[in-house]
RNA sequence: GGGGAAGUGGCGGAACCGGCAGACGCAGCGGACUUAAAAUCCGCAGCCCACAAGGCGUGAGGGUUCGAGUCCCUCCUUCCCCA
């Protein structure tokens, strides 16, 4: 046995250890080898988009996270769940198809060939047999049957929606595809034209969404984000007459109580009331309408623009006042900052206070009236000034002189009383359009027959399988790839002719319910049973990167609601804590033009970076990881180096796992030593024996005094900073007391005892388990650590005889003392003063501040 | 435009409830070992000042306090996300 330190041998040994003994395999409730009496514990990664780049050290940071937590929650007794899988649907791997002629199904077996490898290679310790994949039909199968149950409960529906499309390519594209107007690919003027899609009737869980954060465990950020993009608001809903018709012009207003300031109306550029916009209008009404529709959302909205807009030449009537009298005659405009798609399309514009409708009534002349006077030294109107805030009410009739919360009250009750108005509740959330002209997703579970009506397939039909099609691209008519598969298209329904319904699910479908597929993974018969979710469920730890803040977090949070309503799990909210971890930044290099260089070909000379072959000087800068910045670091090649238990500890040590940090290949030095530190520290590499002698079995246990008391006080205290570092994630402060142990051990090494350097291995498992692994089985043990019980903190041991007492004379430090624990204040007072007698000399001492165990002040005048 | 996070030595970071700022590591310097170098082991190390004494120091400015990296106000900068 060769006693030097030889990390790819350990690695590869102990990996194929823990495959070959199923160490990592949670057994189900029902399954063999099921221990009741531990609690248990689910860990849970956001499950990764199968690229072809392969996985960075960037993306490995939070899976080394949750795996210390699991490692160390199996060793706490817990039965721990600690799955991954493939969200394997998705766009890019059709371009690459596009692109290449290779099939999705092809690159995405590669692509998670290659990612399997590359974790397991990192040592974490997944339960591989609970592995899946989105994008296999033994799992969409069960994707689409919780579509049916969302269809089937009226929370699936298809409307016209406006999609962009871009002529010269002929098809869809989606948000992300479209910048400033122009497609992505080629620059291409698109616009916006309403399109059949299917939507998720996610408002419907709007009030949920919203009241169900409150008992998360989630970080206030994004429980903040998720807050304000359901938007909630509170206010009325009101009718405006329109002159020379029936229909009426509904608006939706935070601000009942300003209705008597609102002066014009406006409405969308898609608002269907504009057909009946006035002769003389109808020309640059048309035009407007026709360059709106190319603008983006942000775009219409952005607040420094100019408003733009034109008179519709139609007139409504405010219903705060009476008909006939002439202020309740306004004018209706159209234009594009008003948004079809939010509210309903139209709103009442109150210039007086809001600045929206302020800058537009400056820009166009329109009357602006005060409504609200604002408090006591704020500015307001007659300042020139627009104030949004709360005040009183003012030439407002009914509701004059009353503060704004009872105004609104006051102006909701007159229009409930008069049939013009209701108080309303509206969200900013809208409905989720949920399907793409695409083909890499799931087909929707659906038909549609001669009478013209769609109706779900029969649970037994499914899965719905994508045909097999070697020509991906969308068709000139915006339908999908799927209308071309004719055989595929015609099916029968329960004995009557069919035609499938040609959509893909986005995305974000299969990560949608993952983790409770993970409880069942290979269930035949149902998603998942109900015994697994109601033991695993809900998932402990969910991490994942904060860019997931908003739609992944919401969309799951919706299907899991809708699921418990189903009575097909048992907790209302899937994830119970929530944790986000930081951005693996990097040096990426430029020249002089701010072109990027790759950093394999930049060299450093001195303190200057400079490209290797022409000796031009770049700069450097930190930005994150991302192929085309050419600063990506493949944990392959780390651990090629130094190994995957030095990987996975620089990775740790480099900061707490929320933060972003900038990697840096010249300290993973000091983890790479650290490791070989921590192996001779138990074996000695110019030895035979698997163990240095003192650790020997029949050696015994020395006592606990001198050194090796120091050495016991040294690894309780290391001990109690890991267990404290499990609180927010800061695995560098667990590393840093490890490394400190190590430090005091070799200073002492005779002194260590056997049982010490047992605890000091199990200790460090969860962060560097195969060394550990090794140096337990050389220990003895013919078992895995992985099961072993975590070593515990006793507090005798962490504290001294004596303390050290930081002397202060006026809150500036000039000397210290130590004294013994139990000293009394006199004691300490009196054993502090000659330390600083020369500071005290002659002055007055105004008073004495001690802070028990760590400092004394003595206050001088 | 909206939202979020963060600013501490040359670098990554530490500092629990307001109590020794800079743990641990990198880079640096010195020593031991070595024919020599590397590796390893042991030390030193915030800045100013010739040293000491002392002073100054947590993005900037102000406040609260015996005492502020930490709490409060104003401002600046950087990063991330959404539309």
């Amino acid at each position: 046995m060769s006693n030097v330190y030889d990390p790819t041998a350990i690695e590869a040994r102990w990996q194929a250890r823990w495959e070959a003994e199923r160490t990592f395999a949670a057994p189900n409730p029902d399954g063999p080898g099921f221990d009741a009496s531990r609690p248990k514990y689910y860990v849970l990664d956001m499950f990764p988009y199968p690229s072809g780049s392969g996985l960075h050290v960037g993306h490995a940071v939070g899976y080394i996270g949750t795996d210390i937590v699991a490692r160390k929650k199996r060793m706490e007794g817990c039965n721990v769940l600690h799955p991954m899988g493939w969200d394997a649907f998705g766009l890019p791997a059709e371009q690459y198809a596009i692109q290449t002629g290779v099939h999705p199904s092809a690159s995405t077996a590669t692509n998670t060939a290659n990612f399997r490898r590359q974790l397991k290679r990192i040592g974490l310790s997944y339960d591989w047999s609970r592995e899946v994949n989105t994008s296999e039909p033994s799992y969409f199968r069960w994707t689409q049957w919780i579509f049916k149950r969302l269809h089937a409960q009226g929370l699936a529906y298809q409307a016209e929606v406006p999609v962009w499309w871009c002529e010269e390519l002929k098809t869809v594209l989606a948000n992300e595809e479209v910048i400033n107007g122009r497609s992505e690919r080629g620059n291409y003027p698109c616009v916006r034209r309403p399109l059949r899609q299917w939507m998720l009737k996610i408002t419907a869980y709007a009030e949920r969404l919203l009241a169900d954060l409150d008992g998360l465990d989630w970080p206030e950020s994004i429980k903040i984000q998720q807050r304000e993009w359901i938007g909630k608001s509170e206010g009325a809903e009101v009718e405006f007459a329109v002159e020379g018709g029936a229909e009426k012009l509904v608006v939706f207003t935070t601000r009942p109580d300003t209705l008597w300031g609102a002066t014009f109306m406006v409405v969308a550029p898609e608002h269907k009331l504009l057909a009946r916009a006035s002769a003389s209008q109808r020309a640059a009404v048309d035009a407007y309408v026709a360059s709106a529709a190319s603008k983006s959302e942000l775009e219409r909205t952005e607040l420094a623009k100019d408003k733009t807009g034109v008179f519709s030449g139609l007139y409504a009537h405010n219903p705060a006042f009476d008909a006939g009298d002439p202020r309740g005659r306004i004018p209706i405009w159209v234009a594009d900052y008003v948004l079809i798609s939010y509210g309903t399309g139209a709103i009442m514009a109150v210039p007086g206070h809001d600045e929206r409708d302020c800058a537009f009534a400056r820009k166009f002349g329109l009357e602006v009236r005060e409504v609200v006077r604002p408090p006591q030294g704020e500015r307001g109107l007659s300042e020139g000034v627009c104030f949004t805030g709360d005040g009183t009410a003012v030439s407002s009739g009914p509701i004059d002189g009353l503060a704004t919360s009872a105004a609104k009250a006051k102006a909701i009750e007159l229009l409930c009383a008069r049939g013009v108005g209701v108080a309303r509740t509206t969200y900013k959330l809208r409905d989720w359009l949920f399907s793409r002209q695409r083909y890499w997703g799931e087909p929707f579970p659906l038909v549609h027959l001669a009478d013209g009506s769609t109706v779900a397939v029969d649970d037994d039909a499914l899965p719905i399988e994508l045909p097999p099609m070697d020509d991906f691209k969308p068709s000139s008519d915006g339908s999908a790839p799927l209308a071309r598969a004719s055989a595929w298209l015609r099916t029968t329904h329960r004995g009557a002719s069919a035609r499938r319904d040609t959509d893909t699910m986005p995305g974000w479908a299969g990560s949608c319910w993952y983790w409770l597929r993970f409880m069942d993974p290979h269930n035949a018969s149902e998603p998942w049973s109900k015994a697994a979710e109601r033991y695993w469920g809900p998932v402990d730890l969910y991490v994942g990167g904060a860019a997931h803040a908003v739609m992944h977090l919401l969309y799951a949070r919706f299907w899991h609601k809708v699921l418990f309503d189903l009575g097909l799990v048992h907790t209302k909210e899937p994830f119970q804590k929530l944790f986000n971890q930081g951005l693996i930044t990097a040096f990426a290099y430029q020249d002089k033009s701010g072109r990027l260089v790759a950093s394999d070909e930049v060299e450093t000379r001195g303190n200057e970076f400079v490209r290797t072959s022409s000796g031009e000087p770049l700069e450097q800068i930190v930005t994150k990881m991302a192929k085309s910045l050419k600063n990506v670091v493949n944990p392959d090649d780390v651990i090629a180096e130094y190994g995957a238990d030095t990987l996975r500890l620089y990775e740790s040590f480099m900061g707490p796992l929320a933060d972003s940090k900038p990697w840096n290949p010249r300290d993973i030095t000091g983890c790479a030593r650290f490791v070989e530190r921590a192996w001779k520290l138990i074996v000695d590499p110019d030895g035979r024996d698997p163990v240095r002698p003192q650790f020997r079995v029949d050696q015994g246990e020395r006592a606990l005094e001198g050194d090796t008391l120091e050495l016991e006080r040294a690894l309780h205290r290391a001990i109690a900073r890991i267990d404290d570092s499990f609180k927010a994630f800061n695995f560098n402060t667990s590393i840093a007391a490890l490394m400190t142990f190590v430090n005091e051990a070799y200073k002492r090494q005779s002194a260590l005892s056997r049982s010490q350097a047992e605890r000091f291995v199990l200790s460090l498992a969860p962060f560097a388990p195969h060394l550990a692994e090794e140096l337990w089985s050389r220990l003895g043990y013919a078992q895995s650590l992985a099961h072993v019980a975590w070593p515990k903190v006793r507090p005798e041991f962490l504290e001294d005889d004596t303390v050290e007492i930081v002397v202060q004379v006026a809150g500036k430090l000039r000397g210290r003392v130590s004294v013994a624990k139990t000293a009394s204040q006199a004691e300490i007072e009196a054993a502090a003063r000659p330390s600083v007698a020369s500071w005290v000399e002659g002055k007055e001492l105004a008073k004495v501040v001690l802070v028990p165990g760590r400092l004394i002040n003595f206050i001088v005048k």
